[in-house]
DNA sequence: CTGTGTGCAAACATTTTGCAAGCAG
DNA sequence: CTGCTTGCAAAATGTTTGCACACAG
């Protein structure tokens, strides 16, 4: 589902413009900022936040966080985003033009790293196999403290 | 953290007063209703779910939302119920009293299986040992496709 | 031009909080 | 009696929607 190798910004943007002109929307301002902002971040944003660094960077930008609410849902719709869900943190989210991962995250501090690992990966398909399930997606967060916060 | 062995109701009864007694908190009968609803029920509930059942089975019952809010929060931090958060059905609910698993969703008709795999666990403490975590909790969801909806 | 996209404000859904009355200890 | 607990309604939070204007194609 997620792509092997992580795509240059130029070829993400367009794929995200070929996605647009497939389904008959349109290239925006709002929408070219919100990508790039995902792509030129490795943190994991909430809308809110989102809507707080672009207003930020971008003071000469119209943008209402209706805006960033609709845009993530359609690029998480179309696999260019993807999104954690933090129990209290709420819904955040980041570019998914990297190889599957999950994540480790500090309680202490909300410091997420994330982490690959084929034998668990291996071993989810046969756990839901054994379940009956054909498996589309998952779900992985460990959490606990990191090395600063100990 | 959780315990090995499930709890008979007296037990988890006992242990949910002792851990009101040493907070000095009190024994209510909408506090009771609840334990005994979630104990009684193998489902996942929404705060929500819950709510409704009980107005339904105890019609006699004064009690209001906020208050399974309330109690639900108490439960969680005593570790008596724990919570997985499902991306757009909310957080669920259950008694805590059972080894760890984890679940696997049915993303068409929402059904849980629950499953114990002690390989992952293990694989999931290593993890977190590499990247300097102290494991503290974990999530881990696999979402697909049960075998009746395919 | 046409129809999609936008910001805004209102609407919604979910959860939390303040308060006065109720009740456990 | 004391003060924790309750239901209620209001408030807070996070997200979605309707609308009239803006603007991409």
């Amino acid at each position: 589902m997620n792509s092997i190798v992580s795509l240059s910004y130029k070829e993400l943007l367009a794929e995200f413009k070929n996605i647009l002109k497939q389904n008959q929307l349109k290239f925006t301002s709002q929408r070219e900022i919100i990508l790039y902002t995902l792509y030129n971040n490795t943190q994991h944003f909430t809308s809110e936040d989102l809507y707080m660094l672009i207003k930020q960077e971008y003071p000469e930008l119209s943008i209402g966080i209706a805006t960033v609410y609709r845009t993530l849902s359609l690029l998480e719709e179309n696999n260019i985003v993807s999104s954690i869900s933090l129990g209290i943190q709420g819904k955040k989210y980041e570019i998914a033009n990297k190889p599957h991962h999950d994540h480790n995250i500090c309680e202490t501090c909300n410091k997420i790293v994330e982490f690959e690992n084929d034998e668990i990966e291996e071993l989810q398909h046969t756990i839901a196999k054994e379940n009956g399930f054909i498996l589309t997606n998952h779900l992985m967060q460990l959490y606990g403290i990191c090395k600063e916060c100990q």
